[in-house]
DNA sequence: GTTAGTGCAAACTCTTTGCAGCACT
DNA sequence: AGTGCTGCAAAGAGTTTGCACTAAC
């Protein structure tokens, strides 16, 4: 039960607990170059190897991975904390949001559309308080 | 008021209509790769572009560029009317849902997280008729 | 010792870009 | 005629994969 990676049948290797260790301290959904980046600086590891650990780690159910708006692809640990973020289109602030209020609407629509809903995708835009105030000129 | 491309100071070339009009057709968003096999069979037309071509009519606020889960981007025509798409993880069926229940959060939101919120992006996922009763093999 | 995981480099996909030639106004 | 658009090919970014080597069990 302690160990999410034996119960799963993978080998604890270094590289996949720093990762896991890597993406339950992190407040945020990474790529894989910055966890490529971030374990570089206390481990040998190859971009590789972190798109395969993430890669397995989410075929078993420990992560999630979401693709952003950039069309780069970001992991974070399936805490099984359902959420959504807020992300600033300027400076990228990503911003957690608690609560979700479309399960009741996730029954409306199965109802309405015989589909079999599994989940859903939800991200909000804007402009953080600080890019709001800083400029009005846009990129 | 008619022409959408003169409008926006672009000129009028069989390439662009031809991508306008395929897009005003199409029921659901396109991929560059789609519009390009949709177009190569009645012209000829290079898929860079198409690239081009979509890329400054989302610019121009024409056309909305929306990236997948699978990591591709998507076309379809900007026609101002507000709506999500509710997508089968197994055959990628795509169905459009009209209305947005999101404002009257967007405002909750921006109330409670000082950010200025611009916009949102949402997608339901789930196995449509067809999949969910065909097999229970997932791929 | 056996099997699974890793590193490196190359390949692959989607997208963008430089430059010469062509089409629209 | 002039400027902007297009085609082609090459480059670019992110991700995946083949194969030999290493480490976990």
């Amino acid at each position: 039960m302690g160990d999410p990676l034996k119960e799963n049948d993978l080998k604890r290797t270094k590289c996949r607990t720093a990762i896991l260790t890597l993406l339950e301290n992190a407040p945020v959904p990474i790529t894989a170059e910055g966890i490529y980046q971030a374990l570089s600086g206390e481990m040998h590891v190859s971009l590789s190897t972190v798109y395969r650990t993430v890669s397995t780690l989410a075929e078993k159910g420990l992560v999630l991975k979401n693709i952003g708006v950039d069309g780069i692809t970001y992991y974070q640990l399936n805490n099984h904390h359902h959420c959504h973020y807020l992300i600033c289109t300027q400076c990228n602030a990503l911003l957690p949001i608690d609560g979700c209020p479309l399960h009741t609407l996730e029954e409306n629509l199965s109802a309405t559309t015989g589909y079999h809903i599994t989940g859903h995708h939800l991200e909000f835009f804007g402009l953080c308080p600080k890019c709001a105030s800083k400029h009005h000129d846009s990129r």
